[in-house]
RNA sequence: GGGGCCGUAGCUCAGUUGGGAGAGCGCUGCAUUCGCAUUGCAGAGGUCGGGAGUUCGAAUCUCCUCGGCUCCA
């Protein structure tokens, strides 16, 4: 039985009871800030157990793509070392919202694993919550289950949380005794349930959710309850093709032979083939992240990306792999995982371009990290130590990226010693350092209380097709500035899919609030709203939508669907929507690029949508299901969450997309299309800013503007501006050069006659005098001059520029090895003189100060000073 | 979200309590050579990422900002 198989027969079996089969969400969660990545087949319906969504089947299954890279049980540096954590894996599950409850999912369990998977009754052990007498019975009641199997536990393995507060409840486990050698893994099953034994293997978990924890920690019942369960399927393939190990199976054994071929190195499942198995496993987690959206980078999600890597390209390393390889596996995985998730097909070439990308940055990073070691090394040396510190350690790693194992292994090579508890000591700093000033977001309406005027209404949207109607009000929210409202029915759009909420106005006899933003929550659709006269009543009103903003919002938004279309025809199919912004000023598009777009591709991509605009096509807005809409090619955004039906934007062959937003009635409405920017926003992700219709045209009439009057003033044609300002600048610079050599020579020329006016002080050749220059470099460059024609001696010149007073002085080597002098040490005494300081090197210093009008008698007093130094 | 490091000539980089902007490679010219490679000499090329501040004086110190690298959450 292949893997393939078996998520099948786990699908069919619960869609055979009434189930409906709900495709995996994307692994990127789109709408979720709180969580890095899905880790858990019941993210997508969160919503539904927070009562904030309603379910549209009351009974689903599904077999959901899973990232976990943290946590107490799956740390990072354990995936390879055992054979049955992993950071990618699938979760199977069946759901029940409001419908059936306890009895039936453990029969279904029950007899989806002994009668249709046949596995042996007296293999597999059923925990449940210590105090959940109900699953208890039903285990010893409605299945076969040997009595002796069914086992007790706390809180910490059966009882199940979604956080801090909301629902909850008590769980129960089925485990399956794999066998092995007894004397190392134990016999007594409650040694080895719920303990790391690799012999008792946590194959399903049935979550029954009845309670909501409250913010004070209490319990309260659910008005209707829940169930949620996941099985890994890794596992339960290893368990039903009969291996112990999860590497084993077909899902990673073609990824294995491979990385034996690539590398030459023989796959070990013992403790040495840690290698292969971390390679493979973070492979897969690689494969669905990126073709999921997400990028390696330096933090967030982004971040956990390239740990992962950077992890597999050391192990690949201690297989003798020091170039790029990883990217070579990505079509391995897309052939065992492709028909499951066919997603991956259409991306194996950008995903293995990431990945390769990063593989070839990684590279970089370590030799830069070499070299910075093997300084350290030096620098040891000659200090006659043979530690690294934990400074440098950390150094090494914290801002170089340098990985601590190597640093260990290089220094042993080199017959040193690391600190590593040194090393320890600091990451633990920074750690704390980054846990404490992790700050909660506060949305706007907390504190405050909803007052339910009408309940279980959300706000029906009714935009698409008006902009005004009369409606009331079903739920209020009141804060101090602000009333926050529900309304019956709505006209207004709620922030989606990076089109702005709209605004206006919603009033009636006594009240007139206006209409700052509109956004979802859940079903729900927020008015955040702001009383300008009357006072706030609950009686019927009006809702009004800004029309003219409104208009300026949807031509933005459907330029940004041409504009897409417009840059996978010039660029390519690689590029994907990576995010957007729609208001009513601009439109932002992000996507998936790896370099600075051409001038060229620039213009071809702005004709393109404004021969699109010029044609005119009539927008088509259909609803389709899902799966109708991508057989027609039309685009979905990486990771959204989309329901069966879906809404689907269409202009003529050119642009098909998935889309809930508000368009044009046809292309020509928007007038007008032009790219203001287009810009790097992290690795591999460019951004576009473009404008449309009238603020478009505003903007080309105020660039006409600028180049008139350019042109005006250059009395210039408009195409020989440019070489026109070049040669100016071009001409300037060498005016510039000309003047300064000029001055210069001038100023030179009267060093002659001041070199003769020279005073012998104690055999020193002393010059002192007053020079005209522009600025204080063309100063220094005439004590320099000054210096050559004098040979030996001490020289100071000075000068008035902008009113202040500056000073050069100069002395030769002779006269400093021979009588001490120094041109800091005269400067600076001679600079507060004039109110202000100076110093620099024995040959040469300058000084300055604010009174000008002191600048003759300090020059006039050098040969007093110099006499005095002289002695 | 919180730290660390980096941004200097076309490229790789140096620049030591703040005191004349440098090296190697590359480029141009001249010489060497039958020609090329080589070698020698000369030269061009810089808003020291950008802005503000402190100072007589900032590549260097402080603050802000942009870009890159890196660690933690």
């Amino acid at each position: 039985m292949t893997s393939q198989d078996i998520r099948n027969q786990f699908i069919q079996y619960f869609k055979n009871r009434d189930h409906k089969f709900i495709r995996s969400a994307g692994v990127v969660p789109f709408d979720d800030p709180t969580l890095l990545f899905t880790n858990a087949g019941m993210n997508q319906f969160k919503g539904i157990f927070l009562e904030t969504e309603t379910a549209d089947h009351p009974r689903v299954v599904n077999s959901q793509k899973c990232i976990r890279v943290s946590g107490k049980h799956n740390d990072l540096e354990e995936v390879g070392r055992d054979t049955y954590h992993h950071t990618f894996f699938e979760m199977l599950g069946n759901w029940s919202f409001g419908d059936y409850y306890k009895e039936e999912a453990i029969k279904m369990a029950w007899e989806l694993f002994t009668e249709v998977w046949k596995i042996p009754k007296d293999k597999l052990y059923a925990t449940v919550y210590k105090d959940d007498d109900e699953a208890f019975d039903l285990w010893s009641n409605v299945t076969d289950i040997p009595k002796d199997n069914i086992l007790r536990f706390g809180e910490k393995d059966n009882f199940w949380e979604m956080g801090e507060t909301g629902p909850c409840g008590p769980c129960s486990e089925i485990h399956v005794d794999v066998g092995g050698d007894p004397a190392i893994n134990g016999s007594h099953p409650e040694l080895g349930v719920n303990t790391d034994n690799p012999r008792f293997m946590e194959l399903w978990n049935l979550v029954f959710i009845q309670y909501f924890r409250e913010a004070d920690g209490s319990l309260s019942e659910l008005p209707s309850k829940h169930v949620d369960t996941g099985a890994g399927l890794e596992r339960i393939v290893a368990c039903l093709q009969g291996k112990t190990s999860n590497y084993d199976t077909d899902l990673f054994t073609p990824i294995i032979d491979e990385i034996s071929s690539l590398t030459g190195v023989n796959y070990d499942p013992g403790e040495t083939g840690m290698t292969h198995r971390v390679i493979a496993d973070h492979v897969r987690m690689l494969t669905f992240a990126i073709s999921d959206g997400a990028l390696p980078s330096n933090d967030g999600r982004g971040y956990v990306l390239r740990r992962i890597l950077r992890r597999a390209a050391r192990f690949g390393r201690n297989l003798g792999m020091n170039e790029a390889f990883i990217y070579k596996l990505v079509p391995t995985v897309v052939k065992i995982m492709g028909d499951a998730y066919p997603e991956l097909h259409e991306r194996v070439a950008y995903i293995q371009k990431v990945i390769k990308s990063e593989e070839d940055s990684f590279s970089q990073t370590l030799d830069r990290g070499l070299q910075i070691f093997s300084g350290l090394i030096k620098e040891n040396k000659s200090a006659g130590r043979s530690l690294i510190s934990g400074e440098d350690v950390f150094k090494l790693y914290d801002t170089f990226g340098f990985p601590v194992d190597l640093t260990s292994l290089m220094a042993e090579e080199e017959g040193f010693t690391v600190d590593l508890t040194g090393f320890e000591a600091l990451m633990t700093v920074q750690r704390e350092k980054a846990r404490q000033s992790t700050q909660f977001k506060q949305t706007t309406t907390q504190g405050a209380e909803w007052k339910v005027l009408q309940a279980g209404i959300h706000s029906d949207f009714s935009g698409y097709s008006q902009h005004r109607l009369d409606t009331s009000v079903v739920q209020v929210l009141e804060t101090q500035d602000k009333f926050f409202l529900i309304l019956s029915q709505t006209p207004f759009y709620a922030e989606s899919g990076g089109q702005v909420g709209d605004t206006g106005r919603i009033y009636n006899a006594g009240m007139e609030l206006r209409v700052l933003d509109t956004r979802k929550d859940g079903d729900a659709i927020i008015h955040e709203t702001k009383l300008i006269s009357g006072k706030f009543n609950e009686e019927a009103a009006i809702a009004e939508v800004d029309v003219k903003r409104r208009s300026d919002i949807i031509k933005n938004h459907s330029a940004t669907h041409l504009l897409n279309a417009a840059l996978r025809k010039v660029l390519g199919d690689h590029v994907k929507q990576a995010g957007s912004l729609v208001n009513e000023d601009h439109l932002r598009f992000d996507f998936n690029h790896f370099e600075k777009m051409s001038k060229d591709e620039l213009t071809k991509v702005e004709k393109l949508v404004n021969a699109e605009i010029r044609k005119n096509t009539p927008v088509n807005i259909r609803q389709l299901s899902f799966d109708d809409a991508r057989a027609e090619g039309a685009l979905a955004f990486f990771g959204e969450k989309y329901g069966d039906e879906v809404r689907t934007v269409k202009f003529g062959d050119y642009s098909h997309e998935l889309c809930g937003g508000l368009h044009v009635n046809a292309s020509g409405d928007i007038g007008f299309f032009r790219i203001e920017s287009e810009s790097a926003i992290a690795a591999g992700v460019r951004r576009i800013e473009a404008v449309t219709g009238q603020t478009a045209e505003g903007n080309a009439r105020r660039e006409r503007a600028v180049l008139d009057q350019l042109r005006h003033i250059l009395a210039s044609d408009i195409h020989d501006l440019g070489t026109k300002v070049q040669n100016l600048l071009d001409e300037k610079k060498s005016l510039e050069k000309q003047v300064k050599s000029l001055s210069f020579d001038q100023a030179a020329s009267v060093l002659e006659e001041i070199v003769k006016k020279a005073h012998v002080i104690a055999g020193v050749n002393t010059v002192s005098d007053i020079v005209e220059v522009p600025d204080t470099e063309a100063l220094k460059d005439l004590g320099s001059e000054l210096m050559i024609l004098m040979g030996s001696g001490v020289g100071i010149l000075g000068t008035v520029i902008d009113e202040a007073p500056y000073l050069v002085c100069v002395v030769s080597e002779d006269v400093i090895a021979q009588h001490k002098l120094k041109a800091g040490n005269i400067v600076r005494e001679l600079g507060r003189k004039l109110g202000g300081g100076g110093g620099g090197k024995p040959q040469m210093a300058t000084a300055g100060g604010k009174d000008a009008k002191a600048l003759k008698d300090v020059i006039a007093g050098v040969y007093e000073m110099i006499g005095a130094l002289l002695g």
